[in-house]
DNA sequence: TATTAATTCAGACGATCATCTGATTAACAA
DNA sequence: TTGTTAATCAGATGATCGTCTGAATTAATA
């Protein structure tokens, strides 16, 4: 067997994976990402035949970070609530990219939604394997269904608002200050609540 | 003077508007407009010289619709507390447009901010012009400046973010029911702090 | 060594993009 | 009526897009 191709192809993910976020996915051109990962075009389609191809194996590459990055704090032994509140601090190691580029997952939710629905179902796969996380570490922590729910639903919401701001203003303070303003709210709110 | 143009001109920049909200700004073209405006493409130049230049006359329209509608708000005699609280209800009359459209302000700030900069400048001061106004109103309810900041950035953070997972999985009652949580925090938090 | 399959790569393809031209028509002012 | 400006419109321009071809090269297998 000969598979050098392997790690061709895995270089060539992880470079359209930065463009994409960087760039956006409609404004990344099969030529950006050849020229930036050093591979001649005519290459390219000897791995991928759409750029529709290449999104799926980023998607499916950025759905494999998360899992790792969320099994790796149920390994911690911290109660559900806990683990919930080492997740949204986590978040913080991201903010110079957050105020640079958005958020990674809801950008490209953003743009895809307009007119490429196929590919933003793809892409919604991502947010919501956070978002069931959420839940069931909210369900695990005694919360009703409906009431997890909620709980996760407006983590999310605060979340992505948080990254819009401090994005459109490029300021990472912004971001960080309605993290730490949320992990109050998950002290007061999210802990008595039922 | 013959000028039957400036009713041409406001047409191509409603147009362009809609489209601008409905598809993106890069992925609506010249052509779209002319064809869903039902004016040559030839026609354009006489109106504007480039695509940005649309963009720019529909941010200056947005702006001052959005002027207009905090004018109006200013003028139903409310105190400043009850104006936010106002402006914050009657989003919900754009919900089915959040869910399928996203935010028409968020979405192509998002879209902009990763490679078009002094664009995005551009479209960020019709947040700013938001922004400023809930600020102003939270001073003159007699918050301390450093409170006023932190509430109306709070404000801007939900109700983007309620727009963003409201269109991330098409469903308009995750925004009504964050708008709706965010009404109570007005009535709990904002009433307290000074 | 001969054969097969995986990989590389230069460059072509038609479509579409934003932009522009120049000729034509419509409206007004003299 | 004539001259002038505003407005219309068909279509060209070169650049870039995503996609594709086919031949050359490389490595593994028989």
């Amino acid at each position: 067997m000969y598979n050098k191709g392997t790690a061709t192809r895995a270089h060539i993910i992880n470079t359209a994976n930065n463009l994409f976020y960087h760039q956006g996915f409609n404004q990344t051109s099969f030529t950006d990402i050849a020229q930036s990962a050093g591979i001649p075009k005519g290459n390219f389609y000897h791995y991928f035949k759409t750029k529709e191809e290449i999104l799926e194996d980023v998607i499916q590459q950025r759905i494999k970070n998360i899992e790792n990055q969320l099994h790796n704090i149920e390994e911690l032994n911290l109660r559900p609530a806990d683990r919930i509140r080492f997740f949204i601090s986590s978040l913080k190691n991201n903010k110079n990219g957050f105020a640079q580029y958005g958020c990674p997952i809801g950008s490209i939710i953003t743009e895809l939604g307009k007119t490429q629905l196929a590919l933003k179902t793809k892409s919604k796969k991502i947010l919501e394997l956070i978002h069931h996380w959420l839940n069931s570490q909210f369900q695990q922590s005694g919360k009703h269904k409906a009431t997890a729910a909620t709980l996760s639903r407006h983590i999310m919401v605060r979340i992505q608002g948080a990254i819009i701001i401090a994005h459109a203003y490029e300021d990472k303070s912004c971001f960080t200050e309605e993290i730490d303003q949320l992990l109050e709210w998950m002290d007061k709110e999210a802990s008595s609540a039922v």
